[in-house]
RNA sequence: CGAGGUGUGGCGCAGUCCGGUUAGCGCACCUGCUUUGGGAGCAGGGGGCCGCAGGUUCGAAUCCUGCCACCUCGACCA
């Protein structure tokens, strides 16, 4: 493409509202442009480079013998009331954009195709011999985000390569889930990205295993915990690690009750006995609202040094949603004084409560509230002795208690606690856990059945039996991905593209298009590096020198021919954007060379 | 949803407290001349319902009320 043709600007100064490197460049190198929160126009140079991160993916997944498809985004409501999801995506998450068409049919916008494909999967599929297969779509999304934000990387429409998968039993997913993170790997290394695949919650999709792709860059919303060893990497949401044995600082041989004025926190208590945070049990109240209504108060013990993660906090509460008669959990906070004036029948003991907080503390007689606390024990706090905690008695904690004595030990004792960089690692605790951020960009799932026996998809197998399918999901955020190469790869001067998603292989620079010769040598390089094969743009715009060199870098095309001052020695200058490495090239060796380069980058 | 902030030409901003010529600056855009390998110089020019709706006033970008949009922090986040 010739420069002066096409819909090109680029911007001097960064947009307000961009905060992180790669938006600020994107939109400043005429890649993007936003038309409302979270919503971005692909101009041509973006949908260059999303298409070919979308066929790397296309190669990747086909080579697996999966299929493309496309399926729809408008959803009924009824294939997600069916899977149950309709309420937690609509309410508790509240992700997914909702409507209602002229016939007063509500229907959604869709943010994931469990429920489509599922739905076409129960349809089509009948049989053990039909399996197992694996459908992907590319395709646009829509997700009501709260705060979108960084441009491309968490937008509310955005382009996700999503696919699912279907088996007679789970050897066969497991098989299939092996092929997709290798897939992944490859797409990622062939994108060129620094990424690491970790241990993942499954958050509300659901399933059992499930592992995340993220791509490393400092700006990533993820923290990401892992070891030297290569053995252990996680999202902090997820992470297990061996806590710091816990500390005796001072010894509590009695039990008593202290006066202990001003101590609502761990820190304070702690410098105020001269004992350790880990010879305290904190006790932290939650609040969890359930899908059918039902409001339950959560009685959480851990160790002093220790934090609640609210990510396995809220997998604990999903399984125990039974025991309420409920299925999800909608809402999980910690009270704050308005919420608790709503249940509580008189002043909670705030920053001194015990484990034994009694349960009329709450109303009696409310309808949609658990008139008892749930209570739940993180492994630290059991294996404490003599320990200190609250008294119930705002301004005094009870020293040298014991579980079984003083205190009852709650029924369910539950891995809850948050693990931090330092920790030991659960498989070598000579290695500490280490930390990184990373932007998630693929998250592949082992869903089982859930889906399918939710919607009555089933198969007859060999037996004649029919059984429900086993699923697989695999997703990569494909315009996330394209925003976080750049996030990877840029330095003062613009975007350093890696060569395979590119918007152009090669750009050719005429510093002035009034001499006769620096354009004739210009098309004819140009002609012939696109004959070969080599993606080259032509910038004969009526700019000045500087401008065409700023732009070509800003823009991040990988290599830069220039019909200059060399031209009469028979040579033009060839410059690597990446290392800025410059070089006097004879004409008829341009050609080949950069042809060369482009291969060697393409693998 | 809580807190804070911002809406003025395509982009970035000043002007708003303290109402009063013709609403201004940089970039971008158009014309001409000069320049021509690192975001040029000079001269001329075009482009604005000052977020929207009410109100106060002789007079509102500026004061008041309501609404909307957007941004940041928090909460939240397949």
């Amino acid at each position: 493409m010739r420069l002066s043709q096409i819909l090109f600007v680029t911007l001097r100064d960064d947009p307000a509202e961009a905060e992180i490197p790669s938006h600020k460049l994107l939109v400043r190198a005429g890649y993007i442009r936003r038309v409302g929160s979270g919503m971005y126009v692909y101009l041509p140079f973006m949908w260059r480079v999303l298409q070919k991160v979308s066929q790397i993916i296309r190669d990747e997944m086909n080579a697996t013998g999966a299929q493309e498809c496309l399926l729809t985004q408008l959803q009924p409501a009824e294939l997600w009331q069916e899977s149950g999801r309709w309420d937690t995506y609509t309410k508790a998450e509240g992700i997914m954009f909702a409507l209602d068409d002229r016939q007063g049919r509500q229907l959604g916008l869709g943010p994931t195709h469990e429920e489509v494909i599922t739905t076409v999967a129960r349809d089509m599929i009948r049989s053990y011999r039909q399996l197992p297969v694996n459908l992907y779509q590319i395709q646009t999304k829509f997700r009501d985000e709260i705060r979108p934000r960084f441009g491309l990387m968490r937008g509310r429409e955005f382009i996700m390569k999503d696919a699912y998968s279907f088996h007679t039993h789970a050897d066969s997913l497991k098989q299939t889930y092996e092929a997709m993170h290798d897939a992944y790997c490859q797409i990622l290394t062939r994108c060129g990205l620094e990424f690491r695949a970790v241990q993942a919650d499954s958050g509300a999709i659901g399933g059992s295993g499930s592992q995340e792709f993220m791509v490393l860059a400092a700006a990533g919303e993820d923290e990401v915990l892992y070891t030297e060893d290569g053995q252990y990497a996680a999202n902090v949401e997820k992470a297990v690690s061996l806590p710091p044995d816990a500390e005796v600082l001072k010894s509590f041989n009695q039990y008593e009750k202290l006066e202990t004025p001003n101590t609502p926190t761990i820190a304070s208590l702690s410098e105020f006995l001269g004992c350790a945070p880990s010879q305290i049990v904190k006790n932290v109240l939650y609040q969890v609202v359930y899908d059918n209504g039902m409001t339950v108060l959560v009685l959480i013990s851990i160790r002093g040094d220790q934090d609640v993660n609210d990510t396995k906090l809220y997998n604990e509460l999903t399984k125990v949603a039974a025991d309420f008669e409920a299925t999800t959990v909608i809402a999980l906070d910690v009270p704050d004084v308005e919420a608790q004036q709503k249940w509580a029948a008189k002043p909670l003991p705030l920053g001194y409560i015990n484990p034994g907080l009694e349960d009329d503390y709450i109303q009696p007689d409310l309808e949609h509230v658990s008139p008892k606390f749930l209570r739940m024990v993180d492994p630290t706090a059991v294996d404490l002795q003599q320990f200190v905690t609250g008294s119930n008695d705002p301004g005094f904690h009870v020293v040298g208690a014991n579980w079984g004595a003083e205190f009852e030990l709650p029924k369910l004792v539950v891995d809850v606690r948050t693990a931090i960089a330092g920790d030991r690692a659960t498989h070598d605790p000579s290695q500490p856990l280490q930390t990184a951020r990373g932007i998630e960009i693929g998250h592949i799932f082992q869903l089982g059945t859930k889906y399918s026996e939710q919607m009555g998809a089933t198969f007859t197998d060999e037996d004649g039996k029919n059984k429900p399918l086993v699923m697989g999901c695999y997703g990569v955020g494909v315009s996330r991905l394209a925003q976080s190469a750049v996030e990877q790869s840029y330095d003062d001067n613009g975007i350093i593209w890696p060569v395979p998603i590119a918007p152009y292989h090669a750009i050719v620079v005429v510093p002035n298009i009034n001499d006769a010769d620096q354009m004739a040598v210009a098309e004819t390089l140009y002609a012939d590096l696109n004959a070969a094969g080599v993606e080259t743009l032509l910038d004969d715009r009526k700019e000045r020198a500087g401008v065409k060199f700023k732009d070509a870098e800003l823009v991040g095309i990988p290599f830069r021919v220039v019909t200059g001052r060399s031209l009469k020695e028979g040579k033009v200058e060839v410059v690597k954007r990446a290392s800025g490495e410059s070089e006097e090239m004879a004409i008829a060796d341009v050609v080949d060379t950069i042809k060369g380069w482009v291969d060697a980058a393409l693998g």
